[in-house]
DNA sequence: TCTGGGGTCCTAGGACCC
DNA sequence: TCTGGGGTCCTAGGACCC
């Protein structure tokens, strides 16, 4: 018999416009105006002004932008190209990361200092459970939730205190519903919602709103008629089921009721860890061989430098391809000793390249590592001595017919062979000659 | 003038082993 | 010469999130 498990007290806090917020606090000349974050660089500025959307040339995205620029209809996400077309004079300024990781500490230690329960949800927002903390379960006058609310109202102004900067809180029994109603009252807010409260206060949402509720699949339930968190909470589970999936479609009816069990993770480790780099123009893989050959080794190297630094090594390592048509590929090898080497990772990542059919442009090129595990020693990867009483070798696994044809097409032209994937089968990129 | 970079999780099929 | 089921690992792709 499942017993009812105890009420819980879940926040939600999310960082206003993060990183446009931050450049905010360094530049506060440009309060009110239209900032964009995002790009490469910084864009040209003319004369002493500051550098305008509308000079930017190149590929990249708007990561965030003020909400002045929002209501010039400016979002994350979007190509700053056609940003500069609806806002041409916003203010563009290049992302910083170091400075906001600086200030994403700040903030989460300040939360930390009230409530240690906290889930790192990336670098400007968490989930904090707050039913533990003394206090927050304490009616305030006529207010049942007086205490919880006092408490978020602390959590957001020890924030500001310790940054300068404002955050949204919501407070709800779990994850799901504290997410969604931090959103409901941003910048600056603090929203409760409780149980009893999910008809008038989140059935009014679109279903976008559930967070793992995304684009496709928030068209899906709009094709069929759903358009609201309530019209999907009034759905069959067999009815869902059938277009969703068992798995799915239970979910997000739960979702559409406001229930979710999932506990905050205080503690994490990492799964995979990866560099990818867009080319400012499109890159063939024949007459810009050799360039793509040095980028291909140096992503490996900077992964590999990022699993050292954090004290990682990875058995398998991928790598993934846009194509110029903005087809991604990906393809992974997993290898039997555990590494964090950058020549080890190009070795086996330009193994997974001569299985790539390269007859288009590229616009990507990544790597990546996962099946980590925590490195032990220096350069000595736990299975190489652990394992007894000889390392196993990674078992020999012949492609299947179907992969086979996924990997390499049958080239059914002969031009098509004169660029099939023999001609060059990975980037060689030979170390340059020791200078000494 | 399209569409970044770093992640997680899920699914599904095949290999392989018992 | 044919027929099992279950479990785990590996690979590829896709949805989604910040």
């Amino acid at each position: 018999m499942a017993d009812a498990l105890p009420p819980r007290l879940i926040a939600h806090l999310d960082m206003d416009a993060f990183y446009a917020s931050v450049e905010l606090l360094r530049r506060p000349e440009l309060r009110g105006l239209p900032v964009v974050v995002g790009g490469r660089r910084a864009s040209p500025a003319a004369g002493d002004d500051w550098p305008r959307l509308r000079d930017y040339t190149g590929r990249g995205v708007v990561t965030t932008s003020t909400y002045e620029a929002r209501a010039l209809g400016v979002h994350s996400g979007m190509g700053l190209m056609r940003s500069a077309a609806l806002a041409p004079q916003a203010i563009l300024l290049p992302a910083d990361f170091d400075e906001y990781r600086r200030l994403s500490r700040l903030f989460k230690a300040a939360v930390a200092e009230l409530a240690p329960a906290i889930e790192d949800r990336g670098i400007d927002e968490i989930y904090i459970d707050l039913s533990d903390v003394p206090g927050a379960r304490e009616a305030v006058g006529h207010d049942p939730l007086g205490g919880a609310r006092a408490l978020a109202q602390e959590l957001k102004n020890n924030v500001r205190r310790a940054t300068g900067l404002s955050c949204s809180v919501g407070l709800a029994p779990n994850k799901l519903l504290a997410k969604i109603c931090s959103d409901l009252d941003k910048p600056d807010g603090l929203t409760v919602v409780m149980a009893e409260d999910v008809a008038s206060r989140i059935w009014p949402l679109p279903v976008r709103r559930i967070h793992g509720v995304g684009p496709k699949a928030s068209a899906r339930l709009e094709s069929l008629g759903v358009h609201t968190i309530g019209e999907l909470a009034r759905q069959s589970p067999a009815w869902l089921s059938d277009h969703f999936g068992a798995h799915h479609g239970e979910w997000l009816l739960a979702a559409a009721h406001g229930q979710d069990d999932r506990p905050v993770v205080t503690e994490s480790e990492p799964v995979s860890m990866s560099r990818e780099t867009t080319f400012e123009r499109d890159l063939h893989p024949r007459t810009d061989r050799a360039l793509l050959g040095r980028i291909f080794t140096d992503l490996c190297e900077r992964v590999g430098d990022d699993l050292r630094r954090k004290g990682y090594v990875g058995r398998t390592i991928g790598i993934k391809l846009r194509f110029d048509d903005f087809r991604t590929v990906t393809r992974d090898h997993t290898v039997a000793l555990p590494t964090a080497d950058g020549q080890l990772i190009r070795a086996a990542a330009g193994q997974c390249l001569k299985r790539i059919n390269l007859s288009r442009r590229l616009r990507l090129l990544g790597v990546r590592v996962g099946n980590l595990s925590h490195a032990v020693g220096i350069d000595t990867p736990p299975t190489a001595t652990a394992r007894a009483p000889m390392p196993e070798p990674a078992p020999i696994r012949r492609p299947t017919a179907a992969a086979q044809r996924k990997a390499a097409p049958a080239p059914v032209e002969a031009g098509a062979q004169g660029q099939s994937l023999s001609l060059f089968p990975e980037w060689d990129d030979p170390a340059p000659p020791a200078p000494d």
